[in-house]
DNA sequence: CATTATTTTTAGACCTACCTAAAAATATGT
DNA sequence: ACATATTTTTAGGTAGGTCTAAAAATAATG
């Protein structure tokens, strides 16, 4: 039904709205997917005739319904497959994307049917995002940026913003991971520096590292 | 390194050689891929020089050392894939073949490894195949066309020559499926039907069943 | 608000993988 | 062996997806 090509600009427009909800731009679009903004055009005409996308010109993309399910469904199965090479075939979380990036794109609805009743249906993927069911519908956890939080607050890591493999790399060195109990003992006024209590150890992180892991607040009832 | 279109003529090339052992034609590629011959003396012609086929106009190409190598890597992912999809995901057999086509070309060594140690190192795919192993060994198994048995022959069943949905269903129909018991109790002159032991019941199939299912006599010592 | 800078689109080209139609080479039959 | 049939290749064309360079539209700035 549709080309790889074209369902990595579905994907990468639905990721860019849920950032912006403004018409997504031509060279925003360009940018992530690393290309140039001419074959942005080109594509995205063709998706508009598809009634994927409304798309006026120099007014940025939108997503349809239809273009929207189809994101969707995607993200279903390139985050099932996540679960399913780390939870399944021990691969580290960093190694996953790209080998998902291929997998997202087989077309079997009972292929990915049948591996989510194999994975047991988990609501998340291996860096914490959420995972559409069979019917799209996909609840997001409860969770705030480390960065947003204040000193004294605790919680535990569910997630990461940046899932590149360096970021992730670094974690692992650091000893974070998904499931871990963080609390802020301070936060350094001069680079708003963290200094976090990581399960038992002490431990200083940027700003930079704190605005790309999310924690789950615990609220003491 | 090679494209998806690349992988499914070097697939085919090995195919088809080791069936003719002859140098293989254009024909019987663009029969097998259902394409137009012209495509496929263009395509030759790239592959020819990727050095994967050796060819000469008119004489119809073999592949090389590294064509058979290419070609085993697929075969071994496709047959892998196959494995997972019926013993973990509970696929029937005369499902496997349309996803494995796409599975097959997923570019990850390591992807393919440890889904080989996940699914226990198989040496046979679900339909008796064997599996070449990381380094491309495989050892085909002693078998026969049941159809090239004796009277009295026993064996069991342990592979198809046909793979297609038709003949599978045919067989499930039947209740033959890999590793049952048959025995040959009559063979008729008149249409070279054949009349069956499946373990214990007495079955009559005709002589094209026959000549698509594989045994392998057990030679009583 | 007019000028400059940036973004977006158009125009024309390339590559892959396919096609049709015609020409060239090989096979076949009597 | 020679005419005919078949197979294979060549020539030229199409569609998808990309590119560069130039033109058009929008945004930013003094």
């Amino acid at each position: 039904m549709f080309s790889q090509s074209e369902e990595n600009y579905i994907k990468t427009i639905y990721h860019l709205s849920s950032i912006s909800n403004q018409g997504i731009s031509t060279s925003a679009i360009a940018k992530k997917l690393d290309t140039k903004a001419s074959s942005v055009t080109d594509m995205i005409k063709k998706l508009s005739e598809k009634e994927v996308v409304i798309y006026k010109k120099y007014q940025g993309v939108t997503l349809t319904a239809l273009g929207k399910s189809i994101a969707i469904d995607i993200v279903r199965k390139h985050r099932l497959w996540e679960v399913f090479l780390v939870n399944k075939l021990n691969f580290p979380w960093d190694e996953v994307h790209e080998i998902a990036e291929q997998l997202e794109h087989i077309q079997s609805p009972k292929l990915i049917d049948e591996l989510d009743a194999f994975l047991n249906y988990p609501k998340q993927d291996p860096h914490g995002d959420p995972i559409p069911d069979k019917n799209g519908r996909m609840h997001a956890i409860e969770k705030s940026l480390l960065s947003s939080l204040k000193k004294g607050d605790k919680g535990v890591c569910v997630g990461v913003e940046d899932s590149s493999s360096e970021f992730l790399k670094f974690l692992d060195r650091q000893g974070i991971s998904l499931g871990k109990n963080i609390e802020i003992i301070n936060i350094e006024p001069f680079d708003d520096s963290l200094l976090i209590k990581l399960e038992d150890k002490e431990l200083s992180i940027s700003n930079k590292i704190a605005s790309n892991l999310y924690i789950q607040k615990i609220t003491i009832e």
